[in-house]
DNA sequence: AAGCAGGCGCTACAAATGTAGCACGCTACA
DNA sequence: TGTAGCGTGCTACATTTGTAGCGCCTGCTT
């Protein structure tokens, strides 16, 4: 579970389910505060020996990705805050996030619609 | 921010957040894992000082409670996994939810259309 | 009023986390 | 070909977390 992660660690994977596949570097980059590459290495080498990040050879140097699948995580991350703020209720937090920020443009409000009504077809 | 918390204390706020106000022996047993009392007044102790739960006196001893309203958690949490995981997009993360687990009653995607609907009144 | 139980805070301490420094190897380019 | 630079992996170390133990109150109970 993502969420038994120390902060640090747990900003890492955040960065890499962001950003996709990283190297050192770019974490370096994407990270709020300036660390030593030595001290984001020693992250993921912890990381991946927890098994959350694997790490590959590539081009220039190792990328890092998320071991579980962004599918699964999204998941996880999506019922967890269902359950903790609102009380269980998919659809609370389906509101909250309508009536969230940068307000949804038209056609996505479209979009989340045919869902809806796909939804709907799917049990008749 | 609560994902700067270490692991065990964001445990114990979240539980805050799931159940509200809390004594100690009531987060022991929301806990996954038993703990000794004392190990979960410490840990409250430290959220204290970090000033992310606020103590209070009542009937049976003391009773916590998170510092930041609901409200705020909610969308901070929200945010937080939109923009990890579903690339910022709000709407994305509205039809994961939809997906997701239990699937949602009929009445509740009523409900969903109807906020939708006034969504776009919003704005005309 | 003596004793017991439960809630409390302090302190201590092991383990985990967060970070930097160093030495190495592989480029690349003067 | 030497040397500057980058990415790497150790290792070490300060700080923070996670937990338990102890002793203190307070309120019952008999």
């Amino acid at each position: 579970m993502l969420s038994s992660l120390p902060p640090r660690e747990r900003e890492i994977v955040d960065i890499l389910y962001e950003r996709g596949a990283s190297t050192v570097t770019e974490i370096g980059e994407a990270l709020a505060d300036e660390l030593s590459g030595s001290a984001i290495r020693a992250m993921l080498k912890r990381l991946e020996t927890k098994g959350f990040v694997v790490r590959e050879q590539s081009e220039h140097g190792f990328v890092y990705t998320p071991s579980v699948s962004d599918k699964a995580a999204r998941k996880s991350a999506l019922s967890q805050v269902v359950r903790v703020f609102f009380n269980g209720s998919a659809t609370s937090a389906a509101a909250a996030l309508l009536g969230m920020q940068g307000e949804m443009s038209n056609s996505e409000l479209d979009e989340l619609e045919q869902m809806i009504a796909k939804a709907r077809e799917g049990r008749g």
